[in-house]
DNA sequence: CATGAATGAGAATTCATTCAT
DNA sequence: GATGAATGAATTCTCATTCAT
């Protein structure tokens, strides 16, 4: 019996072949990531690769959706016993900033790639974004509903401004090869950007 | 007699080619430019491209290069009379996102392929992205000296948290496709950011 | 499982890449003869070339370094049962001469492209030569210890005109299309050159 | 009123261009020299060259001409006053040995290019080679008329052994970058083939 | 005569994808 | 399912030759 594409999902070598390719596209890059070499780190021929995927950019595209369901399922269940404002700001903050630890290789190859020329990357990686920003959106929102937050200031630019400059600092981490603290780092930029947007006293 | 390097750098062709390059790979991404695209849409042959650049990398290094050369000129002539250190981040904020509107094309391609995966491109971007972080630490420092900016936050921190948010604003117009207005936009932003580390009344 | 580089060798295209490319460029020249010309010859696309050689290079190396070997292969086979300095010298003027009839395409290669222009090929088929200069004057330098040669004539120089004369003659052939009697051509070379070094009466 | 190809020959350009080809070819190989670095050797532009020549190849030629036609001048030249045929074919392998300090870029060139893939180079530089073999072959045989050689070995096998003797000690020094005595490595040569044909006592 | 910018026809090589085993 | 040899389209770059100035 044929299995499902769910089922060809759970299998063991579906997970080496998306492994694989984040590590060696990260090292890389996409376009001079041959699938051949990615089907040798995964220790598997290069045919099978075509088994679990439809072509080179559908197992990126898989892998960069993987990642971002896991940042935003961790998100999610942290929102369930987290319900300040900032204290949701500063945990998406910490989450983003970590991201790196957890996964050096995705950390690399979001900022080398997901922007990149490969333009299908580029457009639907943008999908991701767009949630990441709304999610913010709708916490600054209700930081400004409650009077938390400045209610003289677009709850997009916020977003947009939270999201870039978190994103910044991880990429300078990335391409200097600096390791930070994750932590304080977080709180740093939080500082400056809720102070920023803070009602005044 | 033959030409200087130079000279050729001003021939007529050699902006030409500079343009369709910064326009195709705008539109298709660096590496599924073929040179022969580009020749094609500077109204060249394809070998009149070597003529003028020892390489396709060449020709995307040179028109980067070309263009932060200008934003620095543009920043250095106005600090001579714009003194003060807000109103000097405001004006590398308008100017940032300016740069969309004076070259759509280059905006793009700026977003798109500097923190690629060439790895040759990120790494000579990373000089310009150096400086411009330095020009605004500067600034920021001479801000904390005269007592405006508060002095328990990173110059360095703050800097790249100011290029992250304006380029990501600049991103997602580019990728949207949305127009905005720069001097409202960067107002914004910088309105936040300001606050955020204006030393406390 | 992959093959291993010599499994590869073994295999019928690598033999019938290896015979069209001395082919062709026998024919054509090395530099006249494209990787697509040879492919074609030998019945297979162009890109298979490459799973067989990392390069058009490598290929004439390999065909001139298969041809070296069992020439030397055929030498020392004999020479165990060939005692004589005499006999063994007419021996290796005998092979020398009947390389024309084993391959032509490869005599004429060997004419035209061991002492050519890319000076890959020139540096390293230098060494064979050598290696075959080395051989004639071992056998001189025994001749002569023993009392059958001259001692008054360098072997090196000895040996260099025993290869320049067989080398030429092979070469006048070649070019002009006639077939000869390598058996009585042999004859006659060392004929005069034996003659010329004999110990005399 | 238009030169005649004869006028065009005696201007001092031509000959720049045609020093410089030999000096480029030797150095880096038919194939792999450009026009263009011809050209700026002989200080003039590169359409100049089309001017004095018909195409690059006809250079070459017209190069690989000029130096066999001094050759042969030189050596008829001696001849008239030279008439012993031992003394003679001693005079040939003199000059033949010593082309090497008079011109040691044409000496290289001759050695790399002259046998090699450029076909046509090969054709017409047979030409060249076959008088130097009948101009052999006609002294020797009046040395057998004379009594003074062998009448038991062919004319022909002697001229191309000469040849091929003297050109294989030219070329190894012209590889291995050696310098040698002509005059001696010449009397050594022909001691072997002249005692090698020598008319037995 | 001389120039040298422009051309465009190749040439070597890579690699995503297929398919017979 | 799994394999990996084979394919051939696509790409970058070179350079002999031409021709307008």
């Amino acid at each position: 019996m044929k299995k499902t594409e769910e089922e060809l999902a759970t299998c063991e070598k579906y997970q080496r072949i998306l492994d694989a390719a984040v590590e060696v596209i990260a090292e890389r890059g996409y376009f001079k990531s041959p699938v051949s070499e990615i089907a040798k780190r995964a220790g598997v021929a290069d045919g099978t690769v075509y088994l679990y995927f439809k072509s080179k950019d559908d197992v990126l595209r898989t892998a960069i959706d993987r990642t971002f369901e896991k940042f935003y399922k961790q998100i999610a269940d942290a929102f369930v016993t987290l319900a300040g404002p900032r204290e949701q700001l500063e945990y998406i903050a910490l989450v983003h900033l970590e991201s790196c630890t957890v996964n050096r290789s995705m950390a690399v190859l979001m900022q080398t790639e997901m922007r990149q020329s490969a333009k299908f990357i580029a457009e639907f990686s943008h999908h991701h974004l767009v949630k990441y920003i709304q999610m913010v959106r709708e916490v600054v929102r209700r930081g400004q509903d409650e009077g938390i937050f400045r209610r003289d200031v677009s709850d997009g630019v916020v977003a947009h401004c939270m999201f870039g400059a978190i994103d910044e600092l991880l990429s300078s981490a990335v391409f200097t090869g600096r390791v930070y603290d994750a932590k304080s780092t977080a709180a740093q930029v939080m500082d400056v950007l809720l102070n920023g947007i803070t009602a005044g006293a």
